[in-house]
DNA sequence: TTAATAAGTGAGCGCTTACTTACTATTTCT
DNA sequence: AGAAATAGTAAGTAAGCGCTCACTTATTAA
């Protein structure tokens, strides 16, 4: 990889949560790359095969994220460390988050293909599971349940909100006894 | 209000909701509609204008709900009748909510719009009013608690999820005990 | 009845968009 | 070294965008 289509990837996925997608020209991530328009469409396919790009790299961290949980034992351990998910992955790909949540709700083209590789969807099995050895007497509805919770704590970083985040994050250790 | 302009809405409300507000042209629009695209900027400033005009008519009818909440004494019942809050708006509403959160996540501009009016936030109060009745430890906590779980319950709406949405107040209301 | 206003039209303007083309510079491989 | 492939550029292109303009038709008011 060329840094010349480094600089084009980092820029756009920049401008891309910064403004979405729509929002973002090609001209525009050119400019601010400093990077000829053409040289755009010479490594990638059009401009929907650069958002591609960056949204294959982006989930890759998230994927291997949820991967190690699993291998955690501890069922109160799996829990706990699932309510940190959004603090760390977000703090370390904050744009890709923000632009995660623009692309969610846009039109369904776009919808439909995160759609599949949620990773938020992967999650429930390890939660349940955790659940279930904990006792709970409907594990699967809690598993989705501390799912919507867990969504709920990437809105709020997502919308800069992280002291709420990290008071509900508290809150909720509390009462899952963790 | 003409029944072109009237139309003109309609049609701008569905499509923007469908498609998202910057992929719907206003020739578009007025194609669809059955008017001609002057008209659009006759009737509105501009396309931003026609979009605030959506967004207020939508807005109004999720206040009147929330004020009607701040009515009921029995705080079980403010909570269950909380809960209900997401499948009656989205049931009455359901391109204006789409609409709603497509926006949410746009840039900034838009964001920044929506945030002051947003009801979720007026929510709060009654929500934390009741779980002082309930003598809940830590009520403004649950109060934020509680509203992050409605707003997973609209995500679901939004996202034709209604099954997984329906099973989750139930769930939520006997965790409660309401 | 006439004058004023509001509702509605459709062509088209200036500009931006995603993308292409024709070309040059730089690597890479034999 | 020389050929083939890759990286990069600048100047385009057609299509679509929001919006305006000059104008016609319908409604209201004096």
């Amino acid at each position: 990889m060329t840094e010349k289509k480094e600089n084009i990837i980092r820029v756009a996925l920049k401008l891309f949560a910064q403004n979405g997608y729509i929002n973002t020209s090609t001209s525009k991530i050119a400019r601010v790359a400093g990077v000829s328009e053409g040289l755009i469409f010479r490594h990638f396919a059009n401009k929907q095969g650069l958002l591609d790009a960056i949204v294959d790299l982006g989930l890759k961290d998230a994927e291997s994220f949820v991967t190690q949980l699993t291998k955690i034992q501890s069922p109160n351990e799996i829990l706990s460390v699932a309510l940190e998910l959004p603090k760390y992955l977000v703090g370390k790909q904050r744009e890709f988050w923000k632009l995660h949540y623009s692309l969610k709700y846009q039109s369904p083209d776009f919808a439909e293909k995160y759609k599949g590789n949620d990773l938020f969807v992967k999650l429930t099995t390890v939660l349940e599971k955790a659940f279930i050895e904990l006792k709970y007497e409907h594990p699967r509805q809690e598993a989705a349940l501390f799912l919507l919770i867990i969504g709920g704590l990437f809105s709020y970083l997502v919308n800069d909100r992280s002291e709420e985040q990290e008071e509900m994050v508290h809150f909720v250790k509390t009462k899952y006894r963790l």
